[in-house]
DNA sequence: TGAATTATTGACTAAATGGTCATAAACTGA
DNA sequence: TCAGTTTATGACCATTTAGTCAATAATTCA
């Protein structure tokens, strides 16, 4: 019908979260994004929107992404202790690694987007029920009743949280294993 | 010696970190914090510096007061449980009450810039550790060990941080209150 | 009083910000 | 081939940004 895009739209999107993720909303600017898109100005409003629509765009590919993955791990094998403590051994891992340092997108845009942004909140709160939904059917086997799985799944979203913003801010590694045997205990 | 500040340094420094912890530090302009602390340019810089040590001035000012009266709470009357149990109970206050966007300064400071700034992250560094000294205070009673009273610590601090992200994404206060009541279980 | 010192004031700047737009280019179907 | 449609390009823009500075004002000590 007329000219094609010369770019793939995931792979665009893939950058520019990359970009978000590890300096945040209000650090990134255009300039970031252009470079890291490699497209030019216009393509990149052309395609997604001004700033805050890629920021939104960033946050949607995470959960289909990074989330899903995290939402994979816990379906994998193994007895439900075994799926959350892979959730921490995750975050462990990474700070232990210690390279990339963006931590969780979807806690850094909690903290910093969120609460000043509806759509920012809205997304957010979706991608979480959508974690605690999963973590609910992992721990199904040890808790089936419904209501106590829902508030032990809860708990264990607020320590993982929580094991993010301790990594970023440079914590031990050792704070983090901590919580992530404590939070075991509490499953059966 | 010369002419006097006309100013209470710890009344502007109170004013310039309410916009930091509600707004952040990069949203937060100049502008802002000239609005904000009733002082004109010159003034602000000649007493703080420039917009970086002026968001280490109210971190700091964060710990001095805010974190110190959390201290103060987990040092007064009742047994361990009932004491961490005020922790919490005051971020299920804060939701409910639901004007006040800010959150907590010390997670913003530690998600937002701390992964990108050294000293930043020194000073989000010795706050938390000081918060979980008191906290393993407050534990001693039930948890003289001191190993173990350190490892609790580390957990409790990492459900606490968690539910400040999930309060500022929105989750529904329940959420919160699971999490709290998790964490009461594991104190003896 | 007057020298010395520090604080206040607000105009000023260079750079960066997010965003637009007219033009040229590439493709499709008729 | 050519009309119609979408995309790419980069120059352009108004605004905002963090930060400076020279002039003036207020204070103290001698």
């Amino acid at each position: 019908m007329a000219r094609p895009r010369e770019f793939d739209e995931q792979q665009v999107i893939e950058k520019l979260m990359n970009v978000f993720w590890e300096k945040g909303y209000e650090a990134t600017s255009m300039k970031d994004l252009v470079a890291a898109s490699g497209l030019l100005k216009g393509s990149l409003y052309g395609a997604f929107g001004d700033k805050h629509a890629q920021y939104l765009a960033a946050l949607r590919h995470y959960d289909r992404t990074r989330i899903q993955a995290g939402i994979d791990m816990l379906r994998g094998e193994g007895t439900p202790r075994q799926k959350i403590a892979r959730l921490f051994d995750h975050v462990i891992d990474s700070t232990k690694k210690g390279i990339f340092a963006g931590g969780c997108l979807l806690c850094n845009a909690s903290l910093e987007v969120a609460a000043m942004d509806r759509e920012v909140k809205t997304e957010v709160k979706t991608t979480i029920r959508r974690l605690k939904a999963a973590i609910i059917e992992a721990l199904q086997p040890a808790v089936p009743n419904e209501e106590q799985a829902g508030s032990l799944a809860s708990f264990i979203v607020s320590a993982y949280f929580g094991t993010r913003i301790l990594a970023k801010g440079g914590a031990p590694a050792a704070m983090i294993g901590a919580t992530r045997d404590h939070c075991l205990r509490l499953i059966p």
